[in-house]
DNA sequence: CGCTTATTCAATAAATTTATTGAATATGTT
DNA sequence: AACATATTCAATAAATTTATTGAATAAGCG
């Protein structure tokens, strides 16, 4: 092969990879997906989009090497290909909110009109977690929860928060996550515990961070 | 600003960034401009695109994060816009390479077709430097080199390496590096060599690569 | 077997991206 | 000032991606 032949074909085959991940609703599956598989339903649910629809980004997607499937009965589960694939998402994601100006303040304003502007790096919570006065909580869906959360963690889906005020603890600083940087139920529960006088701040992450931390690929 | 709203707002402004990323000329411009900037003119007779169209792909990555540019008299210089790009650009391209099995074989079988499948990787040459039977051969064009290298390589383009034969010691064993992974350079002058009866191989991956090893900016 | 349901496939319409063309702008030279 | 040159801008054409619609397929149930 010449050497102008080769590049043509390894930049397209790069370019299909990334045209795969350039649609904001494939990002938010990814998202999704990097809690765990979910089938089409549940992407429709979360997504609004038609089945239909959904059904196509997710072909792309898996001719992409973004995700692999498996079949079960009626239904149909999807997950991301690897642990590799996460990471690079994370790299993306982080990028992005780092070095171009525009994002870091839109997610800036989003943290402080949620009063969740101090939020906890996974850095600092490995040294809070010792302390006995810290409750972390994830306000994922319990499915979510089930398929992995932080060590430790307890589960209290943001829409029930409101009922499980007396499970928690006044006294307890709370560290409230979710399902990564751009998830807003760790904001809304900031927001709820402190106008209920709880003392929390919002992990800056998710679980899918944390467990891409644990499983140490670097 | 509601969930919904910021979730979409962060999704669709990644989604721009990653859609200027998705054109193969574009990730070939960026292994260009990673040697250091260039011109509109330069960036036109390495891709064969029309001045218009370069252009264009050149407005569409400035717009989008990915490039900056300065203008002296009738020229206009680009670059990148910093070294995270950069290091997310490598980090794209390895995990493809790694993770996508056509991609992997297309690059394998280039790199044996030109005898250098036994590529030297940068944590080898950080050992094999020290060796006096080596030499560091940089054949990318000379305002590349210029621009910048790895420490201690001597130059002689490509197209130059013919009628230097003579400045190089057959004694020694000689690592030839461009621009990347995907580089072709560096392939032609192994084989050249090699039929030569010198002893050759090919650097992994590039100058730039090493830089931002250098940088150290994990 | 007939009926129901989850999902994919195929075709078409709509939206977006990329290539092309030519004019406009900025800079340099005589 | 006129002319030349590098690049961008604007408009249009062509190509590609995404949304929509409805049929097809696979699996489950009575």
């Amino acid at each position: 092969m010449d050497g102008r032949k080769f590049k043509d074909t390894i930049y397209t085959g790069l370019s299909k990879l990334l045209k795969a991940l350039s649609n904001p609703y494939r990002l938010e599956i990814i998202e999704m997906l990097s809690q765990g598989e979910k089938s089409v339903e549940g992407i429709v649910q979360t997504t609004g989009l038609s089945f239909a629809n959904a059904s196509q980004h997710l072909q792309v997607m898996k001719n992409s090497n973004i995700l692999k499937s498996r079949k079960e009965g009626h239904y149909v589960y999807y997950s991301l290909v690897n642990n590799e694939l996460l990471y690079l998402y994370q790299h993306i994601t982080k990028y992005a909110i780092n070095e171009i100006a525009e994002l870091g303040k839109i997610l800036n304003q989003q943290r402080e009109d949620n009063k969740s502007g101090d939020a906890v790096s996974l850095a600092e919570l490995k040294e809070m977690i010792y302390n006995n006065n810290i409750l972390l909580l994830d306000v994922r869906p319990p499915i979510e929860y089930k398929s992995g959360h932080i060590s430790g963690a307890i589960s209290i889906p943001m829409n029930e928060l409101l009922e499980h005020l007396k499970d928690i603890p006044r006294e307890k600083e709370i560290i409230a996550y979710c399902r990564g940087p751009f998830c807003v139920l760790a904001d809304e529960a900031v927001k709820l515990l402190n106008e209920k006088g709880y003392k929390v701040r919002r992990l800056d992450e998710g679980y899918p961070e944390w467990k891409i931390k644990q499983v140490e690929i670097i």
